[in-house]
DNA sequence: TTGTAGGCGTTATCAT
DNA sequence: ATGATAACGCCTACAA
C-alpha cells in the first residue's frame, strides 16, 4: 500500500499527541514555536502529506468546485475554463470538470456526481437539451452555491455571468441593415436555451427599428452544429428568393454554411453577408474572415469563479447577474469588399 | 446547513441499523429484497445522497483522477481532455484538471495538490519548463499510477501515450525535400521537452537521408509561442540567404511566422514553404492552409485514460508506451500552387 | 502549551 | 438477515 504517514505516526515517533501534531501542521499559534518547528521538520523529513479526504470529511468542505459545460473542446468554453481554473488554483481550490455533451441525461448525472462529491460550489453553462430543471433545483435545495455563465437558467435563482446577448445581436443585425441588407436570415438554436432567445430578440428588435418586416421563413432553428450549418446552406441554395445576409447565433454554423455557399458559387459577402457569434479564433483565418461577437471568455470564466468563491465564503450574499464586456468584431464576411 | 440526510437518519426513521441501510443502498445481497426496496424507496423519497467523502475515506479510493496539462485552451489539449473526461465518466471516475501554464512551479504545486487529494491516478503532459523531476518521482514513490501523453518524461518509469514524433517529423521534412526544397529551417522547442528532441531528430534524419547538409544556423530554438513565430519571421527576413522552407515543431509558431512573412511580401509556399505540427483546426482556414501533422488528440486522451484505469485496477500491469496513429496532412502552405 | 475524547459518514467485520 | 462496533485520518471543544 501507499507510503502513508499520518499524524498518528508522527505523534508516536515524536512522543506527542496527534492533536499537537495537527495544530503544529496547521501553523496554529497554540503550540510552541520550538515544537512546531520540530514537528514540521519531521513531517517534511518523513514525507508527510495531509490526507485531504479525512480533512474534508471533518471540515465538511472540499475546496473543490464543479464545472459542467456542454463540451470542453470548444474555444469559448476551454478558455472560460482556463480562467476558472487559474483563479480557483490561486485560491487553493480544485476544479472538477464534466462535459454534458449538450445532453440532459449526462448533465443530470454529472450534477448528481458533483453533489455527492460535496463540491463547495458549481459553475455551469447549460446543455442545449436541458428543458427540465429537477437536477438544478436540487443544487439550490442543498444550498450549494451555483453560478451560471453564458447559458443561464431562468428557472433557477442563481448568479449569472453573461454578456448582453440581445444588444450584441441587435448590433450585428443593425450592422447588416446599415450595410444595405434587406433580407436577413437568422440561425437560432433550440428554444429552451436563453441566449438563443436573447439573440433572436435582438435580431427582431433591429429589424423592427429599421422597419424591415420580420419574415418567419427566414428564421432557421437548429442545434447550430457544423452539419446544421451545411444543411441550412443547402436549404438556402434551394430558395428562389435568397436572403442577402445571414446572422448566425454561433460561429460554427456560420462558417460551415459559408463554405457550402461558396462552393456553390455564392460570393460572400457580396451576394450574402454573414455574421457569426462567439468570435472563435478560426473566424479570423477564414476567407473571408468572419464578422462575429467577442464574448470575452477568459473574463467570463474569471468572473464566474470570483462570484462563486464570494458566494461560498459569504452564503448570504445577494444573487447577481453580471454583464461582461462584449463587442461586435467587424471582418470581411459582412463588408462590401 | 445543507440538507444532508445520512444513513443514520434513514436508520432512525426506518428503525433499522445504519449498517443495514448501508448494505441496502449498496445493493448487497445480504439484505432482504423487501427491506432493500423499502430502504431504497425511502432514501429516494428523502433525497438521500451517499457522502462520497466519507465513503472515500473509508475505502481509501477517490475514484478521481488528476490531469495536469500546460494549458486547457489549446485545441490539442482540450480535445485530449475531452476524451479523458468521456471515458472517465463512463467508468464512474471524476476528473480534476490543472494547468501548469508550462511552468515548473505550478506543475509542482498541482502535483502536490493532487497527491494530497489522494487521486487514484494522474495523467499528464509535461510543462515546457520542467527540467527537474522531484515532484514526479514522488508520484512514483507513492505508487500512484501515472500516464504521460504527448510530452513524456524519460526520467520517470511510467506509461506513455505518444505518436511517433520522429517519424512524422521525418515525413514532414522529406515532403519538403521531395518538393524541391534545399534550405529547410526548423523551429524547435526547449531542449528538455522530449517531443521537440524527437521532431528535431526526425528532421535531421531526413536531411541526412537526402544528403542535405545540416546547417545549425537554420535551427531556431524558442518556446514556440505566437510571438516567437513572429520574432523568428523577422529574423529570417533579415537573412541574406533565406531558407526556402520551414518545418515548425508546432502550428502556432508556424502560422504567426507565416503571417509576418506574408506581410513582408514573401510568397508562401512559393518563396518559403511551411509545415507545422499538431493540426490545429485553424490551420485548415489560413491562406494558404497549413500542412501539418495530425496527432489524433481524442484518441490519445482516450488511450491515456484507458491505460491509467487499467493500471489502477491492475497495479502490477507492465508499463507500456503506446503509439497512436498520426499522419502528415498535406495542404497548400507546402505545395507549389 | 499540550493532551483527551469524540465525531465527521461510511463500511467491513464480527456477533446475534 | 440484521445489529453492534470499530476504524478510515483529521480536527476541535474541552480539560488539565
Amino acid at each position: 500500500m501507499k507510503n502513508k504517514i499520518t499524524i498518528h505516526d508522527l505523534a508516536r515517533i515524536l512522543k506527542k499527541d496527534s492533536s499537537t501534531i495537527s495544530r503544529a501542521l496547521a501553523d496554529s499559534p497554540r503550540v510552541t514555536k520550538k515544537t512546531r518547528d520540530l514537528i514540521q521538520a519531521k513531517a517534511k523529513e518523513l514525507g508527510y502529506f495531509r490526507n485531504t479526504l479525512a480533512s474534508n470529511l471533518r471540515s465538511q468542505k472540499t475546496r473543490t468546485i464543479g464545472v459542467v459545460v456542454p463540451r470542453i473542446s470548444r474555444y469559448f468554453l476551454s478558455t472560460a475554463i482556463a480562467g476558472i481554473e487559474e483563479i480557483a488554483f490561486e485560491n487553493n481550490y480544485r476544479v472538477i470538470i464534466g462535459q454534458s455533451m449538450d445532453q440532459l441525461d449526462k448533465e443530470r448525472q454529472l450534477i448528481e456526481t458533483l453533489l455527492s462529491s460535496q463540491v463547495d460550489g458549481i459553475i455551469m453553462s447549460m446543455a442545449m437539451e436541458t428543458n427540465q430543471y429537477d437536477h438544478l433545483e436540487r443544487i439550490v435545495a442543498q444550498k450549494t452555491p451555483i453560478v451560471f455563465f453564458d447559458r443561464r437558467c431562468d428557472a433557477i435563482p442563481a448568479n449569472n455571468i453573461l454578456i448582453d446577448d440581445c444588444a450584441r445581436a441587435f448590433d450585428a443585425t443593425e450592422h447588416l441593415i446599415l450595410s444595405g441588407r434587406k433580407r436577413i436570415a437568422h440561425f437560432t438554436g433550440l428554444e429552451n436555451v436563453s441566449i438563443y432567445q436573447d439573440r433572436l430578440t435582438g435580431y427582431k428588435q433591429a429589424l423592427q427599428k429599421y422597419n424591415l418586416t420580420e419574415d418567419p421563413t427566414l428564421i432557421y432553428k437548429s442545434s447550430l452544429k457544423s452539419q446544421d450549418g451545411k444543411q441550412l446552406a443547402n436549404l438556402i441554395l434551394s430558395l428562389k428568393q435568397k436572403p442577402d445576409a445571414i446572422f448566425s447565433a454561433n460561429d460554427i454554423a456560420a462558417i460551415s454554411c459559408m463554405q457550402v455557399l461558396q462552393e456553390s458559387g455564392i460570393n460572400v459577402p457580396k451576394d450574402i453577408a454573414i455574421v457569426g457569434f462567439s468570435n472563435e479564433p478560426l473566424g479570423a483565418y477564414t476567407t473571408p474572415s468572419l464578422t462575429s461577437v467577442n464574448q470575452s471568455p477568459l473574463e467570463m470564466g474569471k468572473m464566474a469563479i470570483a462570484t462563486l468563491l464570494n458566494q461560498i465564503e459569504n452564503p448570504d450574499a445577494k444573487l447577481e447577474t453580471k454583464l461582461i464586456d462584449s463587442s461586435l468584431i467587424l471582418r470581411n464576411s459582412s463588408m462590401i469588399q
